[in-house]
DNA sequence: GATCATATTGAGCGTCCGTTCAACTAATTG
DNA sequence: CAATTAGTTGAACGGACGCTCAATATGATC
């Protein structure tokens, strides 16, 4: 029927997810993603459409491993608080070795596009900043419902809260070199919260 | 002796460093420049040697400002509490409908650039955090020797919490449409410190 | 094994990038 | 009022950009 297929759509994906988030949506030229998903320009342009797309895709991806692992740590601990906590470890302490870097992708891309230039990249990373804290409230909903978190507090609050600081440790934890700073940091988000 | 110079330094670096805090480094080019700064590119390279030079020039424009803003802010109010509630305001609320983002010029840089790719500005934009850093911890200490806040916080620990306050919530205006959040939340900011 | 449908290949398109520089302009000096 | 000097001008350089497409390769179908 055809040629058959060389490359794995998935590897691909990854390959440009994490390219596009070490060194931003501009600095990452085309010529630099044919050199690291291995495919000629015919290939990806084919497969994917355009530069655009291809980051759009590539945002996708780090929504949907960011989601699954806040699910991994929430299976792994017994209350709310604790697996997010466990969350907030994971995504700034331990890859802060092995990641593209230290801030998260979606921040970085609404840092660096505009809405005059770029408003669907733009629009589309905003939502899914926009689900990480509805899922951050619905975690919290729960919490307050189990009695884990005061009746009094506002889950829309507190996801918002936690939004913040997330966001506000892991451009910290780019630039600082003192790791025991952030770790501490992170133990101090939770005693706000109850 | 010469030709008269017919622009303004302090303007014109007024208006490079807006443009480059709404695009970023790498989406505003030199073309972009000559239209705003209203310079032909040989005057442009004469009087600031390069895309970099004004880049940094630029930032450090971007950091006289800033110092200006909280030493006023510190000024009108009566205490260092007030003062820094009233310059993150300032910072946020009020410049939100007037420059040329929410976020702050130096954060943005540091999503953008990366330590391979542009080693010397992203050390500049990081040093220019430090400093911002270091006043407010100054200004934190004077509050504790003040009885403002207790004896027993630490200064530098509460200039990283406020950094990071700052830097989150930056950020998040930046893609928010709800204001009276964001209100709300400089001032639960301050619950935590005193 | 000829035909067909689909992938891959990579030269190269037009455009924009940061930067340079020879020609030009205008104020100061002797 | 020439000579000097500092500043302005804008065409144009080499190269990188995102992207296209005709040529080629490969497997399935009859």
């Amino acid at each position: 029927m055809s040629a058959p297929i060389k490359f794995n759509r998935e590897d691909v994906i990854e390959k440009a997810k994490n390219l596009y988030w070490e060194k931003g949506y501009h600095a990452t030229s085309m010529r630099n993603l044919q050199d690291v998903i291995n495919m000629h320009p015919g290939s990806i342009y084919a497969a994917f459409g355009s530069k655009d797309k291809l980051f759009i895709e590539s945002l996708d991806r780090y929504a949907a491993d960011d989601a699954k692992r806040l699910a991994d740590c929430m299976e792994q601990k017994d209350t709310v608080l604790d697996g997010l906590k466990h969350f907030i470890h994971t995504v700034i302490v331990v890859n802060k070795a092995t990641a593209p870097s230290s801030m998260c992708m979606i921040v970085k891309t609404i840092a660096e596009l505009t809405q005059n230039d770029s408003p669907e990249l733009l629009a589309h990373a905003t939502e899914i900043l926009e689900e990480i804290e509805a899922s951050f409230a619905t975690l919290l909903a729960q919490a307050i419902d189990s009695g884990e978190i005061s009746a009094e507090k506002n889950p829309i609050e507190l996801a918002r809260y936690l939004q913040i600081q997330i966001i506000g440790l892991r451009t910290y934890a780019q630039i600082t070199s003192d790791d025991a700073a952030v770790e501490k940091y992170i133990d101090d988000i939770f005693k706000n919260i109850v």
